[in-house]
DNA sequence: GTCTATATTTTGATAGAC
DNA sequence: GTCTATCAAAATATAGAC
């Protein structure tokens, strides 16, 4: 009989070479944004040519378009559920910022481009801004049917929904500081400060 | 006896060109970009070629140099008067809430070259940086004062400086979008939000 | 899968005429 | 203050050898 681990085998497991492009230029995107990385830098970052990127990928914009569009599906997947549950307005909300920060401490670097970078897009920008426009649209959901059934307080809805989705959109900047970090309770503590402010 | 309208003059008075091509490069910077935008792409919305805008400015580098540099001098200087004002750690909070507001009200489109253009700054860089953690400082320590002071509830410290700043950070996205703005208005309600939360 | 060599375009910036 | 002309460097991407 034969033994595996399967965690390490999990963690350990050959990254096919154009997701170790991704993941190489993802890093880089974050700290520079997309147009200020040629594909010389992301080559030098793993040791070879940039012409041989292009045996892995099509196109710089390939890159962009692969970090972007599969976080904004993995939000798109997760809200989703989330509308689908049976909670309350409250607990629905605790659950977007789970959301956003599960995604976010998966793919630290990828937020960066989601956030900065998607003005960069070509073919799928406008299918981009649908998801966006989306998202946001079920999240206002969330928030005015707390408002009518008096879970959440009856102010500009539009200002709770920007105050609150800036502050998870911003994660990424902020997470990798976090050296000790336990997801569920910085969930906790977040959506503390989120629902219930500061004030004592 | 000579009558003039110091309002018109004021506000009609002909900015300086290097001026001029400062707000247009901000535009152009805050919709894609500092490295994405071209010396040739600020001339054409100038209606003028790239190489006349060298008789005003030394260099693209130069623009976002003042860009930045202005506004994060001007952040240093409101947290500077907060922190000489005598109030406690609340009213502190509001009164940055309110500085964010209007110096975003007064430059959008500079905010976006301060938020996500800063690494792109070459003999100045270390300087925003110290700029930058000052001010990050001194929020911190408002809120450390305010906890001590049981004004504040008594939760991580950073995770309140970071949901509040991210906010703060962000306005540039979305107060261009509201057409009918009163500075005053916002700052009461996103205060409230900010510091009572939502939950009912 | 990686390399060298290279084509093509675009970039920031300068020189000098008007 | 703006123009044309131009330079030198840097960019994405391809072709073809190994």
């Amino acid at each position: 009989m034969k033994h595996v681990n399967y965690y390490l085998a999990a963690s350990m497991k050959k990254l096919s070479r154009k997701q170790e492009i991704i993941n190489v230029a993802s890093k880089l995107f974050k700290e520079k944004g997309y147009s200020a990385v040629t594909m010389r830098d992301i080559a030098k970052s793993m040791g070879i040519k940039a012409a041989s990127l292009y045996n892995h990928i099509n196109s710089k914009q390939e890159i962009l378009t692969y970090i972007i569009i599969s976080l904004a599906e993995e939000f798109t997947q997760g809200m989703s559920s989330i509308k689908l549950s049976n909670k309350n307005s409250i607990e629905k909300l605790k659950q977007i910022v789970s959301l956003h920060i599960n995604i976010t401490i998966n793919n630290t670097n990828g937020m960066a481009s989601l956030n900065n970078d998607w003005m960069h897009l070509k073919d799928q920008k406008d299918y981009y801004l649908t998801l966006r426009v989306n998202y946001e649209n079920s999240f206002r959901n969330i928030i005015n049917k707390g408002i009518k059934k008096k879970e959440i307080i009856n102010l500009n809805p539009d200002i709770m929904l920007f105050s609150i989705l800036s502050t998870l959109r911003s994660l990424y900047l902020w997470i990798p500081k976090k050296e000790d970090l336990d997801p569920n309770e910085l969930a906790t503590s977040l959506s503390n400060v989120l629902l219930n402010g500061i004030n004592r």
